[in-house]
DNA sequence: GTGGTCTAGACCACT
DNA sequence: GTGGTCTAGACCACT
């Protein structure tokens, strides 16, 4: 489910990030669902454990998942948290779009990329 | 018209480039405009000299103006480059949106949103 | 009286315990009472009973009930302990009130939310 | 100004935000203060870089500074999180007050407990 | 010089 | 077995 770019410029940490919002988003992981322990995921990314451990604890502090000593990493999603921060999100959303205005994109084309991203079951493999 | 924070994390430089932007998706700027001189810049915004010649620089990369030395700059929007970076832009587009979908913004919001970019004549001064 | 919470970060033995010192607070329970046997606890909690146990335990060892094998528990405050618990809070206490004084609180609020801690007689069903 | 305990339970980088956070209440550090550097605060501290990093990146995810790199970190407030924080520290303060109050403290050693956190200008040395 | 990232390896407390 | 912390050391981009 995981595939890293170690070319890439976003540090692997963010991309373990990114890939579990994105899992969240096409239903491969559900509130409560246990998240692979920080070693399996080590032994399956073949990254350090403080990397895996960084990406966990930023998931935490993003209010996506709860991580319990002893026990494992579990999805939780704090939807207080998560409401707060669409709220601040906004001004970002603000930023690029006024950026892609100037750059000529149109509502037309920016309702497309939308509806592209994430929910591709169709190409799941 | 220029309205910098400079307790922002935002570079100055780049304050100065997303301004003049903005101004010429609201029509403030247009093709063949003459910009103010990198001095007039210097004294209305009580910046270094460095700074705005950046910013300049920086817009001229982005075939934005062009400035030609002993007479100024102009606005001089390079379609060929703009439409270059346009293209750069979407991989950043389905980032913003990728992470608008998680937090659970949904097509209608971004519409508006979108829409409510710029092109703000009634509140000009 | 009991209502844990499964999802909760905080074991369920801790909850059990929370829970049991603020029903002496509130005064649902009394000096002598008679606690739940650890057999009635696991029913009305659909909980292990090693958990129920656990809970007993710790209420032991923080001086607020005694269990005696083959008659039952009860509430049987040991003053001394719980004198001692509170000199040990003491560091607990700075350390919250650290935090709070950064956060903004005012003595003001500080009172107003002590004193509404508990004897909530009133919402008692 | 920054004293640590390496024998305490209290992870390193959290003494370290700690301490910043105290450092703010009393006055010693105010907005836009610029940070002891990374390194400076490595030797300062002999604790490892990753260690004051991770302590920096809390105190920026917090609200409380913002690292810029190549520039330096420097403290800057963000009361809108602060005020966020604040309201969501009230049920933390709740609990240990039920807690407080199961012990035996009354209102007025909570009030002198209060007040005599931080604003000690009197014992600086 | 500045902060940021990552690895290798060790040790800890708690379940 | 679980997550959490820390060190030593290296390398990166940006100012």
């Amino acid at each position: 489910m995981y595939s890293l770019d170690f070319t890439s410029k976003i540090p692997i940490y963010q991309q373990i990030v990114d890939q579990t919002k994105m899992a969240i988003i096409d239903g491969y992981l559900k509130q409560g669902d246990k998240m692979p322990s920080v070693r399996e995921m080590v032994n399956m990314l073949l990254v350090n454990q403080s990397t895996v451990s960084r990406a966990y604890r930023e998931l935490e502090v993003l209010g996506i998942i709860s991580s319990v000593p002893g026990k494992g990493s579990y999805i939780l999603l704090d939807e207080e948290k998560i409401k707060w921060e669409k709220e601040k999100f906004l001004e970002k959303l603000e930023e690029t779009f006024r950026e892609a205005k100037f750059l000529g994109y149109e509502l037309a084309e920016i309702i497309e990329i939308f509806n592209n991203i994430g929910g591709q079951d169709d190409i799941k493999d």
